[in-house]
DNA sequence: TCCAAACTGTGTCCGTCGGATACAGAGTAT
DNA sequence: ATACTCTGTATCCGACGGACACAGTTTGGA
């Protein structure tokens, strides 16, 4: 069986002999990204992928090793081909509009968060969305371990962003994620928590859709902005 | 059956007639976390619990409604509180420590990192947790929300850089995710990823430890910094 | 032209996991 | 003493991932 780098690098060549492959590594993940997109990767068995192709769960088992391949293929057909940037914009502009169409994605596969944890092996959408990040520093002055951070730091934050958001059940911010429950468990112990309180209280005004995104995003990329102004001068 | 918001806040009071419980919630979260420590979140069945409490599996059940919620009991008790901040230390110095702290719980317990997904009810521990950020920030001219993003952010850049390293095999930093069969995939490839090449191969001369941490939580405070001055000023 | 090799899809089987349900024993209030 | 409540257990079930052997199909070589 082909290994998952393989999988994810090679393109299959049609077999020599015997019959034709009535299925493809692309139709699968296709199948897959679209169980998942409807009912969560829980849901996603390889009984229902294959049931959704026409075929016996374990002709699945033809074309990949295990669920872990599979799923790691839907991870990188679904996060797709970054879009082109805009060719004469700054690092900043870039970063910012990376990020925000990296957390676009995200809120399509809602899924996705859940797949792509850990050090894993990236497949050619996923790099190239870190390659442009990485093109996007170049010639600021910083070095190769610091762009890649830097990619790595506006992941990270797009990543846990969208997984809050996807997980609410309201469609609201942050401050979702503390009402509902956990107004109850607040209510009456005021005074273990005095500063979650006074800041959830002080929040009822103006309520962001996304606007954590934003300010997180902000925030960092002043941050490296302070970091390239000082390596400039 | 409780709650799990009651299984999180409330204790658990003894039952007026019948038998004596064998059990309680913190030996269950405890055998939990024992076996989720040696052997990570997947093999941690309840079968497994049970034998290490010597009780059969059913019996857990009388104490969780379910695995979930078992989890989030074990999630709770392994992040523990919050050490202590120094009484005289400013914002900067006490969210810096506060974020380094969370990074070392959360490598003493990598599955935590599994576990804690998603919006979630927080339990006492976690919520004292951003109980102690938001008051570092409290006072520093920052509305409510402000200061939650800023939490937000902090623990979600601590999260994924715990990800990255507890999963990576040789204890490195970030570099280490994209060594491996990751060079193999680049070998040859270089021109379709110029940017990413170019960062690897100026890498090569100093690899941090969790030199990426630092970083992002340099730039991230830097940033929060720029945006506190500007409210004083 | 024929046959063996290679490859695909299928049916069947297994171990494991989470969980439901019914039941027997233990301890307490009346 | 008795009825009630609560605990731990035994048994069962459905779903899932995966192993394995087998039958059918296509092609390359003799």
């Amino acid at each position: 069986m082909r290994d998952l780098v393989t999988l994810l690098w090679e393109p299959a060549e049609p077999p020599r002999r015997g019959p034709r492959p009535t299925l493809t590594l692309a139709a699968i993940a296709g199948a897959g990204i679209a169980a998942a997109d409807a009912d969560g990767l829980a849901a996603t068995t390889m009984q229902r992928v294959a049931e959704s192709l026409g075929v016996t769960k374990m002709a699945l088992y033809r074309y990949v090793p295990g669920k872990t391949e599979l799923v790691a293929l839907m991870l990188d057909a679904a996060v797709g081909a970054p879009p082109d940037p805009v060719p004469g914009a700054g690092w900043r502009e870039t970063l910012d509009a990376w990020a925000k169409a990296l957390f676009a994605r995200f809120c399509e596969h809602p899924w996705t968060l859940e797949a792509a944890v850990g050090a894993r092996v990236l497949g050619p959408c996923e790099l190239t969305w870190l390659e442009r990040a990485v093109a996007a520093l170049t010639g600021t002055g910083l070095h190769g371990g610091e762009m890649l951070d830097v990619a790595a730091t506006l992941s990270g934050h797009v990543r846990n962003l969208a997984q809050q958001m996807s997980a609410a059940s309201a469609p609201d911010g942050l401050e979702s994620e503390l009402g509902g429950p956990m107004q109850a468990v607040l209510a009456g112990r005021e005074d273990r928590f005095p500063a979650v309180t006074a800041a959830l209280a002080s929040i009822r005004t103006a309520g962001g859709q996304d606007q954590a995104l934003d300010f997180g995003l902000a925030r960092i990329l002043d941050g490296v902005g302070m970091l390239i102004d000082s390596r400039g001068r």
